[in-house]
DNA sequence: TCGATATAGTTGACATGTCAATTATTTAGG
DNA sequence: CCTAAATAATTGACATGTCAACTATATCGA
């Protein structure tokens, strides 16, 4: 904000700052919104696994990592999966187990570690919830033609990768 | 990309399924990605919210509100904006007022309700958090240019409103 | 004016997330 | 082989979020 000044009276050095100024409001107005729709989306999504299974958000994701690993995970295979810390995917994994869903198993191999296991009933409700889950998804963005979802993808795959290369280093 | 495979070689109704189905898949991968990015600036910013100024994004939020309210916010005016329960917005009140950085302030108009207002300091602080904050984002989002920003924001509204208005209805 | 009802805020129970400390086990070096 | 360091998982303290129950006050209607 601000230095909107003298901008329309006289051109030059002065100019380029206000059009990075201009920039600048509208790359933190992108960032709402970019912040609002995720936000949206994922609170939909949230009250509908809740709604449909009684389910949350990170359960949904713990079943989903382990899905595809029919011989489980261990522990902090999950938590590096999952990028969460590994006390949180503990937590996850005792409500979990205490709903039948999964089950954590000794590992042959080191006796430090855990498998966890999705059970058969753990496989049953999560395949129905990946599935309703992916309609959910389809419908959010059925605004979107192929082309804008290629777009829009670009640019945040653009976005993603400028800030994990960029930043990590920075001030 | 894909839905190059089976199109160039039969059309009808298979291949609607087979685009269909392409599509489907774009709309999930692109909803990962959405979320990936957001979650990769949200991190970086209360990293950085952290380090430099030892405190977290929902009081950045909170003291984001009441700055651009001088004579403060009830408490419930507050939770509607920040778009969270009242609950919540007693327990980071509750931090911020320890901290010296908010006071609560009996409605002289309504004995049930409390203003929230940001204290001298308070304001101070905030000052040099948002100026700070708009830095990063702005870096975080230099990869574009104007009109990246605008085709980004652009497609992103679509998708919100479509989500807004389409889904809150739906089964 | 009184009583039913609505509204403002807090509280407590719980889920999810972080971090630091702890326990158990494995691995590396001497 | 034995100890020191690294690693696997859990735990407890705390922040943030939800929801439902509660208290206090306002407001509306008869």
């Amino acid at each position: 904000m601000a230095r909107t000044h003298g901008s329309a009276q006289r051109l030059g050095a002065a100019d380029v700052e206000t059009r990075a100024s201009v920039e600048h409001h509208d790359a933190l107005r992108l960032w709402l919104r970019l912040l609002a729709t995720t936000n949206l989306i994922e609170a939909r999504v949230r009250a509908l696994l809740q709604r449909e299974f009684a389910t949350t958000l990170p359960r949904f994701d713990l079943m989903a990592q382990l899905e595809r690993a029919p011989e489980g995970l261990k522990m902090g295979e999950l938590s590096r999966r999952m990028m969460v810390t590994g006390g949180n995917v503990t937590g996850i994994t005792d409500l979990l187990e205490r709903e039948g869903l999964v089950v954590r198993l000794g590992d042959r191999e080191d006796r430090r570690a855990l498998r966890v296991r999705l059970t058969p009933a753990g496989r049953r409700t999560f395949r129905a919830m990946a599935e309703a889950h992916e309609r959910w998804i389809i419908q959010a963005f059925a605004t979107l033609g192929a082309a804008d979802i290629r777009r829009l993808g670009e640019l945040l795959g653009r976005v993603k990768k400028h800030v994990r290369t960029s930043q990590g280093s920075e001030p």
